[in-house]
DNA sequence: CATCTCTGAATGAACGTTTATTCAGTCGTT
DNA sequence: AACGACTGAATAAACGTTCATTCAGAGATG
């Protein structure tokens, strides 16, 4: 019989390593996002992901390992959505590729509470555990380099005066995550439309005949 | 003899309360500066404060409140910072105050590593702390409140069309807080003087007529 | 001034709980 | 039957908290 059977288990069932790494992490960004890092214990994230007690072990050698695959697995998925709009040829103009950055970091993809949670929490380590600040750090680099590198375009089909993509860009950036900060800390008071808002008028600002500031 | 001595003690003293739960909360800071939210031990913490394992727990109650009293510390150190140059009639002039305000949120009192560590490790946890998360979301809506008059009062006197007072304020709000991020991820890369100047840039792209664009 | 008594701040060993990690055994798959 | 992915009870280390004990200093006494 050469027909596969895909059924519906309730019981275990090998998988490979990469599913089981994927679910494990899924399972990592769940528990960070509900009840944050130092309450993440290995007892909870594997009974999230409904698998047993020493799985981890088995697949990441120790938590440490987990947490930085995690962290590397968000900062990847942010870094490729942004790359992918960045060098894309379908948006060719600049002032297209601008738009597409500020819908793209404000998505609800980008924006998820367990994602920005997840970015947060690792960020509030980063100062004791050089692994995570070089994870978040070069993160940080790929981005700003590219933003500058577009900015740098606007500036000269603009002809904007006195204002350097540089400096720009590492505002851009930030902006970005502090308006994300807000978003996490203060849900309430803050939306995405209205983060959204704040970083078109920081953009329109600066690159007036590119980016038109934002309405009601 | 109503002198009192103040001599260098080698054995242990009995001190007011006041200062004991401010040593401890200066030993906190430090721990969570050097080792992170989730390694930040009791043990760690007393042997910084260079006392006994058990006087958190007569002084603070539980671990958890001296966490409390610390986030707390932290914000209201800000806040009455920002309040004094805010409400401060030295600076008369709208210009002078903004310009003060920038100062301020640039200083090295403000800006030294430990104080962002742990401001960040608090926001990493808030998420899933709601005392956490109401300390630091009441330090926003302290700061943002102030800050929007201010620049209210800045848009009539400039006369600036189309721009929202609490959309600047939110975002300057936001563009500080990403600012601070990168002073502590990256301080090789990022400097106090090139976040300042990325701050300025953002008001003097708004408020042309308060606050010059940055210089090199 | 010297001495005694009392107070409570401070100590640190001990306790029970929680934690990451291990590994002998289980069971689905081939 | 043999293999190996997976399990979960067991383990030792680490943790926050407790509390009997200690001792510096204040006030009372002579």
């Amino acid at each position: 019989m050469t027909e596969v059977l895909v059924q519906p288990l309730r019981k275990r069932r090998a998988e490979p390593p990469e599913v089981r790494r994927e679910q494990l992490i899924t399972a990592t960004i769940t528990c960070i996002a509900r009840n944050g890092m130092s309450a993440t214990t290995m007892a909870e994230v594997t009974k999230e992901a409904g698998l047993s007690q020493g799985i981890v072990n088995l697949h990441f050698e120790s938590k440490e390992k987990l947490l930085i695959a995690t962290l590397r697995t968000i900062a990847d998925e942010y870094n490729s959505g942004q790359q992918k709009i960045l060098t894309s040829s379908v948006h060719t103009a600049v002032a297209d590729k601008i738009q597409a950055l500020l819908d793209f970091d404000f998505s609800p993809r980008v924006t998820r509470k367990d994602k920005l949670a997840v970015w947060f929490a690792f960020w509030g380590e980063a100062k004791s555990r050089p692994t995570y600040q070089h994870i978040c750090s070069a993160s940080d680099i790929a981005t700003d380099a590219a933003i500058r590198s577009l900015f740098q375009q606007a500036i000269d089909e603009g002809g904007y005066r006195g204002i350097s993509a540089e400096l720009l860009a590492q505002g851009y950036t930030a902006l970005i995550d502090g308006l994300w900060l807000d978003l996490l800390i203060a849900p309430r008071r803050f939306t995405r439309k209205r983060a959204k808002q704040i970083a078109t008028l920081y953009l329109a600002n600066a690159l007036p005949q590119h980016i038109e500031p934002p309405g009601d």
